[in-house]
DNA sequence: CTGTTAGCGCGTTCAC
DNA sequence: GTGAACGCGCTAACAG
């Protein structure tokens, strides 16, 4: 049977409140009997049961996350970074994946309630029916994806969208093709928008402005694929010279859809993605993406969610273009 | 505040162990009763806390997850079954990454044993110091990797690597190079050993034997490519024309090696990988590689844990050959 | 500075 | 078939 506090406190011969406050640290306890109580703990090899400290303080030291899909590298980068803090921080994380399913996040957030957790740290899926669910208690922090009512941190995503649309027209593109995210989400709706506002900002030449094409499919790599065939399956001259896409997995999927079809990247198309997951550098050609600090994400989140720093109002992030070798000037 | 047995009692005027035995669903109840409590129970929106019920019972309902790394696909998909299972039988994954640092693990693990877990998944990392710890409470799965005195679930190694050398001495290779995983894991030892037995075994033409090298490296795509660069940096004529690597990423990072040497594939060069992650059909060209079924791990695992399924000895799934285009016959 | 005591929310065992 | 009481492991408040 694992020993508890009560093992303890008979073994060392003293009582139930002085061995919690030599495992709390702080407190005042005699120098002798400290260590007594700390040579026991050590022979027994006692290790305090957050089950009973959990109930006790009603806030356990689980901090519950909260994404729509772990394999997506994006989300598996976050998850290894909140990990390694929380960890550090004496918190473990709880994974709980919502397949974007308001009805899956609702039940999983439900359960995560039950546990008390010290915070939740949660990409809210489209139509999200939680957000007044989640008040005040506990410390809910969104990434990547905002919830009405709780502060956000996250890349900026209209000025992502414009920094892609600003990088492909300086390189000289005038039929350009966009793969944004679903529709129902509000970071694609934010791509997009700041890539088409950029777009549509272009100078005017030879009387004609730039012709613009976009098309909507999810976040996988199969529909960058799906939508790439819908984007490129037009007479030669038609076809845009460069494509943007909402993320970099749909980027990844474009770039086999190009090799299959015969169109060269990047001399007869430019593709630029979305995210910088660390495969962006290592496929063929490497990709160039707007890149997201996944890494200052997870450390102001896990920050904001153990209250060692307020957060109010959504803190939006730079991202930056990252060019490799997907893209090319437009001759 | 959160309303708690309590509440809902003494708003349905009965008294908490009758509401306890509603919840418990099978106790018998009067069907009156039964009803007002459910009414009150929804009305008052209460959900248990799985604090107090896994404190009385000493058995929470999560389940451990400790994987040396969630960015790796392979433990990302693993992650992403093994949680969609454990939610569908209403428990939650607690993840727990080691990095394949033995304290790190035994650190983690000393901690989800406090919050005493309905059961453990575990990827040990190679040297793991935890082997007795985990003795019978709970129920401790091992998978990917073993680990003494632990059921594990696993593809069958030896033979994943015996089937990758088949197929390339099948193709009329025979000068075969080889990227393994760190020397310490189990997994990498396995694979190879299969390799290179099945390589020993291939028949000797013009009395010389196949031409065989192997190097170490780590399960990432940087190590791939470094290791690739290794193996590929000699006299062409002296070149291996075939190399299988220990898992995919490493064969992504040759493949991106390949291209930067201006060496092609699978023209001059065949490669096979091992795991079969998502994107190994997605790069360029797409990736022959040895299926794990990691739906079917995650499965067993679950089952095991969750105690539905006993589990005595090593359980050894079979793995397949995955053909695509990363390979050809050497002519 | 230390011991004692009272619950945190729940399931279970005993009377009734 | 139902209610009352106990205790899981722990911490905080109070008394000494």
């Amino acid at each position: 049977m694992k020993p508890t506090v009560k093992d303890v406190a008979r073994s060392a011969g003293v009582s139930l409140g002085t061995v919690s406050r030599v495992l709390a640290k702080n407190a005042t306890v005699n120098e002798n009997i400290r260590n007594r109580v700390e040579e026991v703990i050590e022979k027994l090899g006692y290790s305090p049961s957050s089950l009973g400290r959990s109930l006790r303080l009603n806030k356990s030291d689980i901090i519950g996350l909260v994404i729509p899909d772990i394999t997506n590298p994006f989300f598996a980068d976050l998850a290894k970074h909140l990990e390694i803090l929380a960890s550090a921080a004496g918190y473990s994380v709880l994974l709980a994946n919502t397949h974007d399913d308001p009805l899956a996040e609702k039940k999983q957030i439900q359960s995560l309630l039950g546990r008390a957790p010290a915070g939740i740290v949660i990409a809210p899926v489209s139509n999200s029916l939680v957000s007044e669910r989640l008040s005040k208690e506990p410390v809910c922090v969104t990434v990547d994806r905002p919830l009405a009512g709780h502060s956000l941190v996250s890349v900026d995503n209209v000025e992502g969208g414009r920094l892609a649309a600003e990088y492909l027209l300086g390189l000289g593109h005038r039929r350009i093709g966009y793969i944004g995210g679903p529709g129902t989400t509000e970071v694609s709706l934010q791509r997009l928008s700041g890539f088409s506002d950029q777009i549509a900002r272009a100078p005017t030449e030879h009387g004609r402005s730039v012709e613009f094409t976009v098309v909507e499919g999810q976040f996988d790599y199969k529909s960058g694929e799906e939508m790439g065939r819908r984007l490129l399956s037009v007479p030669a001259n038609l076809r845009p010279t460069a494509i943007a896409t909402a993320n970099d997995q749909q980027a990844i999927g474009l770039l086999r859809c190009s090799r299959d079809m015969g169109i060269r990247v990047p001399e007869d198309l430019s593709i630029v993605g979305f995210d910088d997951i660390p495969l962006a550098s290592l496929v063929l050609p490497r990709l160039t993406t707007i890149r997201q600090p996944v890494h200052e994400i997870a450390e102001i989140a896990i920050r904001a969610v153990l209250g060692r720093g307020a957060i109010n109002g959504p803190i939006l992030l730079p991202p930056t273009v990252v060019e490799r070798e997907s893209t090319a000037r437009f001759l």
